[in-house]
DNA sequence: CTCCAGGCAATTG
DNA sequence: CAATTGCATGGA
């Protein structure tokens, strides 16, 4: 048991049965982590807040907090909110989706319990733009340099020592980052680097229109003009920024495991050819065919996810 | 040494 | 326009 006073402990009714390990591990983020040496915990912060999260018995998540608020919410609010509880999971696939492919659903069934989480924008275009042409392993480690150099530092104090957290790097932390000193947190990507920085400004500017990009009613096609606008971040990261960031469910990434999944469960003979731009979007047509619009991402990441495990027996998160 | 890892941008035809 | 090629880096 974590034994500090600061940390404040609530419970979350998990009514909806997700299992919280899938979700933070799913790689929709890149940032929560197993604790050590509470390896049942998984700790994040949120606004410079440390939460600690597990499952608990009776369908609740445990969750052990240094604030009473979080961006002006209490713990129970943001969380139902960054575990969409408003969405049920249930709906996700149509009948129609389950009869036409009982093969695939009966894979991916035990899938629903994995969430979409509505996480920080800034951080998921950030965490997403060292996502490309690179393992899972390194976008981790590039994720958690990053923190490390330019987050805000946090410690708490248990009974088996000191414990040290990292939150998220701030825009303008990043936005007067140094090239050559951000470039050894990005595998000395240069480029990447200068992308981040170059975004991060325009984010901190304005630029990036987010009251108007966030609004749910925005065309998700002017959210990707708009994103697609800076350099590094082309169709596949901003619909990413979209699903994972910006609560567009609709949004649909196709990367190379998505694109697999489409030729081999659903026979879809586009997916074998490359993913130029015409190509992706005719295949985020044929998606949202079998799919449906609404919640074609959230479908397809509980699709990736269990591609990812019970066909290509990944073990990285 | 080769090939792959949750793509993107510049350059051709 | 649309398709192809270059790129940039670390790890298996």
């Amino acid at each position: 048991m974590i034994n500090n006073k600061t940390l404040f402990k609530t419970f979350i009714k998990n009514d909806k049965r997700f299992n919280l390990k899938h979700t933070l591990f799913s790689g929709q983020s890149f940032r929560w982590t197993q604790l050590e040496p509470f390896k049942e915990y998984y700790s994040h912060i949120f606004d410079n807040s440390i939460l600690l999260l597990r499952d608990s018995t009776g369908n609740c998540i445990e969750v052990l907090s240094d604030t009473e608020k979080i961006n002006g919410l209490s713990i129970s609010d943001y969380l139902y909110r960054y575990f969409t509880v408003d969405i049920d999971e249930k709906t996700v696939f149509s009948s129609k989706f389950k009869t036409d492919f009982p093969e695939v659903w009966r894979l991916v069934e035990p899938y629903q319990s994995v969430r979409i989480m509505r996480q920080d924008p800034f951080e998921i275009m950030v965490t997403f733009m060292c996502a490309q042409g690179i393992g899972m392993q390194l976008i981790r480690r590039q994720v958690s340099m990053i923190t490390e150099r330019y987050g805000q530092r946090c410690v708490i104090n248990t009974e088996k020592g000191e414990m040290v957290f990292y939150g998220f790097p701030s825009p303008s932390a990043l936005a007067t980052a140094k090239v050559d000193e951000l470039a050894l947190c990005t595998n000395n990507n240069r480029i990447r680097a200068a992308n981040i920085t170059a975004m991060a400004r325009s984010f901190e500017s304005g630029k990036l229109a987010l009251a108007c990009v966030a609004s749910g009613d925005c065309p998700l096609e002017t959210i990707r003009e708009t994103l697609c606008a800076h350099s590094g971040i082309g169709l596949k990261i901003a619909d990413c920024i979209a699903l994972f960031g910006l609560g567009r469910f609709d949004a649909f990434p196709i990367d190379t495991h998505v694109k697999q999944y489409l030729w081999e469960w659903f026979g879809i003979e586009a997916a074998r050819k490359s993913l130029t731009e015409k190509n992706y979007r005719f295949l985020q047509k044929e998606a949202r065919r079998i799919l449906g619009n609404e919640y074609a991402g959230y479908a397809g990441h509980m699709l990736f996810h269990c591609w990812r495990k019970e066909v290509k027996k990944m073990t990285t998160f």
